[in-house]
DNA sequence: AACTTTAGTGAACACTTGTTTATAATTGAT
DNA sequence: ATCAATTATAAACAAGTGTTCACTAAAGTT
């Protein structure tokens, strides 16, 4: 790799770190404006056009080459083998929250906009969310207690598992930053419970309702 | 009621339908300029002043006045008695999408602004969404079927429901919008069934699953 | 060593932004 | 009918916006 081109790449992570950045301050996507992100990043605001038609296109990179391999890296968390005998779901759970712990602003980003103001960011994030969702699907189906389901009923499944992973994430940031982070860890191991809990009785419901029966309460 | 005062809820109106319009139009309320909604309301900017300190304080009084009815009209419709005497669930169910599909820009702008780039709406619809679960454990446990779940696991039971029921709205404001709204009852009684069948899993992993059970999978 | 390519600069542009001010017009009270 | 109160207007302001253009300087190529 060159010396210029390595430099280049340099100045536009510039851009998309100042786009997190001013995410995890609280601003929105479409309220950011060029300007105040080459100014964040270092650079005057005609420089932007050398990495990136608009800030549209950003927001389009940032998802699909960065927020990408969040979730890819989640999955692999999720369903690598070594699993602890005892709490595997404890543990899968607790790992999840502390890749968000590394890196809140991605998650930050990905919660704000997955319903946010900039339509091509909003189609990129669901175009991710829909690849994991089948990848999701597929991991389940060979997990044992799932072997025997319908199709049908293990997208629900997990289309219902990341609605829950995704609700997890605000909550924990917040958590995170309101709270005098002394016994952090003690914090984290309460959360992993609650998740965990939750996980645990949408996984008991799928597992154990059959599909067609009309269970009425 | 005089003449005047009359006139002047009729522009304030006009000036919360407008942000409610560009959100359903796509734009975040952090994006949305003053300016702008001025003009949709049909009304010159200065104007605005008349109403609001500034467009935070039009978003509170939105969530405030407005959303919060959508939230406790949901409650209401949900418990409420006379219910059939099949398909409970899938009856609540359908008169919640039924809601959405009458005011779609009221639910639109709760999804999209509950982790929106505006801190006082958020802060604002958090605070209603925190009483619409309390609320909402309060009647679960009037339930019959959680009456001896502890009160812990309730509120957990209603965070997730909460959760589930935001899930649905952006989901089922889409398969609208983007439908040829023909047979537009068979497109809302097919998601009726898919989200009834999300809540059944959802209270059946309740009910079932007792607490401090430890059940791998 | 000379030439080309290109990431970043600085100034300028037309336009939109929030907010203030004095003024017009109409309702409510006397 | 007269006067006060107030909703809405029009114009102006400084500041911020996206985008363009000619440019400098350094890296890559010959």
């Amino acid at each position: 790799m060159s010396l210029r081109t390595r430099r280049k790449s340099q100045t536009r992570e510039a851009l998309i770190q100042a786009v997190l950045e001013q995410g995890s301050r609280g601003d929105s996507f479409s309220s950011m404006s060029l300007r105040a992100i080459t100014k964040e990043a270092g650079v005057v605001p005609a420089a932007f056009y050398r990495h990136f038609k608009d800030m549209e296109d950003l927001g389009k990179t940032l998802v699909d080459d960065y927020l990408t391999l969040a979730l890819s890296e989640l999955l692999k968390s999720i369903f690598d083998k070594h699993p602890q005998p005892t709490g595997q779901i404890s543990a899968r759970v607790n790992r999840f929250l502390a890749m968000i712990s590394e890196r809140p602003d991605y998650w930050q980003f990905l919660v704000t906009e997955r319903w946010g103001g900039s339509p091509a960011v909003r189609k990129a994030i669901k175009h991710q969310v829909v690849k994991f969702e089948s990848k999701l699907a597929k991991e389940l189906s060979e997990l044992g207690a799932f072997g025997s389901t319908p199709k049908d009923e293990l997208k629900l499944l997990a289309h219902m598992v990341t609605n829950l992973f995704f609700s997890w994430i605000p909550d924990w940031i917040e958590l995170q930053t309101s709270d005098p982070d002394a016994k952090s860890d003690k914090l984290l191991a309460d959360y992993t419970t609650s998740c965990a809990m939750q996980a645990k009785i949408l996984f008991y419901g799928a597992a154990h309702l059959k599909m067609s029966t009309l269970q009425a309460s």
